[in-house]
DNA sequence: GTCTATATAACGATAGAC
DNA sequence: GTCTATCGTTATATAGAC
């Protein structure tokens, strides 16, 4: 089998995609909303805090969580989980937008190679090995994206629909260049993230059947390239 | 373009998939629970009380919708309610079992022709049909069955799985009869479920670039089958 | 900086009038 | 069969001791 344009060793050896560096990020962006003085011990309770809620979440909704639920997993009191928020809703939304921020900026700064092949490539490796080294955060926004306040909703489909547009583009790139015949290259996009988004939704069932990350990652690219090459043309690569 | 195995028009007309039609089944099954004596009156109610359930429940997830906002939605008041379920989560698990065994009857009851690559395609277009007749039942499916108790929990993955074991039996059967050739079927049959979700998970999107049902069935047919014959064989269908 | 104790509102669920 | 009124519990959020 052909050699992946990315592996998950590189990925993660370039890229600090830790729950603690999202936590240190949340931590700098809103302190004014967070009334601990020392950043260490502010990043560590958030990081404590952040775990936890993605967990009880998972169980049973963000909505289904109290602050009970909250302050017993984490180990600090009701009393003391105010000091790092200031209403529940505010919570979600600090987790919310930090996850946003890093997840764009990381799919941004990877598939780089001119060849739109090559850069396909490397943007399905990409957001496969960032969902794989986040596993809960991404099935996390996705499912509880219901609860964004209504001004925030619009960012949800932002958010969804700015990662299909860029694998959008890649094909777009690759058709103008002839190197792709596509005929409906939005659905295409949409079938390729449906693909990619499987590997954090169904994550139980991967791993139950032992499938790696690179694994999965050939097979989505070679289940993709199927249908990127027309039969007639000489632009297939052998 | 090819035309399809089954449309969307002979779907429905054979098949009664309403939500009214589950909520009659429903009231049948769960006489014992049910205090309400009038057939009709219990079916039209329930209809109601299923409605809003779904509905509330995309908006801020089961446990976050609190009786008395289901109260408001279906114009009962809290007493009222209570004559139709005994607790809240066997409220959920009623809904919940009755559109199980629905679904599961009516996929069984598609794709039934000899040849696996007919069949392949009913399978696909029952599926998307009736996520398109019941849009809103589905994601709730999906997005809520966390809430299901740990006994049932089992279930959960039963349904999810057992629709994916149907693809995989078909990818099998036509690989036995040598008119497919793929390299790893389970993959393959997940990758296909995913493309399937996708039509119920983000409806606003195709809705709002008005792809229709059998359009996005055409799609689907023809981005599988380029995975399913080997260049190589004669078997690829003209 | 974290705790306990508590205010206030909303929750699921029930009883009894009509 | 549906209503109003209300039970006991739990929710979010806060105040003040240490």
């Amino acid at each position: 089998m052909n050699e992946l344009a990315l592996t998950y060793r590189d990925f993660i050896s370039r890229e600090a995609t830790s729950l603690e560096s999202i936590c240190r990020a949340l931590v700098m962006h809103n302190r004014d909303k967070i009334q601990i003085k020392k950043e260490d011990r502010a990043i560590q309770n958030m990081l404590r805090i952040v775990r936890a809620v993605i967990s009880l979440s998972q169980k049973k909704g963000f909505q289904g969580m109290s602050l009970r639920d909250l302050s017993q997993e984490t180990d600090l009191s009701m009393g003391a989980l105010y000091n790092y928020f200031n209403s529940k809703e505010e919570l979600f939304e600090m987790i919310y937008n930090e996850g946003k921020t890093m997840i764009l900026q990381i799919l941004e700064a990877h598939a780089t190679a001119s060849d739109p092949r090559i850069r396909l490539q490397q943007a399905i490796c990409a957001h496969l090995y960032l969902s794989e080294s986040l596993p809960r955060i991404f099935s996390f926004f996705f499912m509880e994206a219901k609860n964004l306040s209504p001004k925030n909703q619009k960012n949800v489909i932002t958010m969804e629909q700015s990662s299909e547009r860029y694998f959008e583009q890649i094909l777009l790139d690759g058709i103008k260049q002839q190197s792709f015949y596509i005929e409906d290259h939005t659905l295409m996009a949409g079938a390729l993230k449906a693909l990619l988004q499987d590997w954090y939704l169904k994550r139980y069932k991967f791993s139950s059947r032992k499938v790696s990350v690179e694994q999965y990652a050939k097979f989505v690219i070679g289940f993709v390239e199927a249908n990127l090459y027309s039969s007639q043309s000489d632009s297939q690569p052998g």
